[in-house]
DNA sequence: TGCATGATACGACGATCATCGAACTTTGTG
DNA sequence: CACAAAGTTCGATGATCGTCGTATCATGCA
């Protein structure tokens, strides 16, 4: 993989704050935080177009809330829980924890 | 007063992750967290212009984590925390622990 | 080799953003 | 009244954002 992936302590809070700002990319990650089995892009959010997603896995990656590797044609994604965790403890948590009250 | 103060349960999570994902508005939430005292808008932030500083105070209201008020010719303002902490438990102290942190 | 699949790259569009200065309003004080 | 202090309002500017369609690339399969 030759994606863009800040190390742990290069990960901005202003960034993760920015990538999870927006709705369609919290739920992505809430998606990504219930089930620990990786999944390819294209099974997220499947009302928005390609490009979109292709856009926001961007930017959550850039920000380092995910991991992203190759298999065969697909991309996987996986959540840096842990990275988040350590950087900002408690923000994923909360964050995810009202992620439908808090569209709404 | 006659601003826009949502209420608690119209704070909306995007709205107040976006507030905070400034830096310099980050810097205004972290000061009026670390003392209970009212203070008057203009004794924030006092690098950037006026009507920047309102601007970013508008931002915060709006999103429901400030609240403000008219003393003569200032205007004062204090931290909705137990608002936000009602609505995303965790949130605010999991930025505001990280707010120099996060901004290097 | 050809084809299908999954994802990216490349503009493009309208919207929003952070920032500023200048003009204005409001309030208090002499 | 005049003046000062504190904020707001009003454009304006350059940047970024979310979204899209189309074209393109990479991989796997027959």
């Amino acid at each position: 993989m030759s994606f863009v992936h800040p190390d742990r302590e290069q990960i901005d809070l202003s960034a993760v704050l920015h990538a999870l700002s927006d709705p369609q990319r919290r739920l992505i990650v809430s998606e990504l935080a219930q089930s620990d089995v990786p999944r390819p892009c294209g099974s997220f959010a499947p009302t928005i177009s390609k490009s979109t997603r292709t856009h926001h896995f961007r930017v959550l990656r850039e920000a380092g809330l995910v991991e992203q590797w190759k298999e065969g044609t697909s991309k996987m994604s996986r959540l840096r829980r842990d990275d988040i965790d350590a950087r900002f403890p408690g923000l994923l948590d909360s964050v995810l924890g009202t992620v439908v009250a808090g569209a709404g």
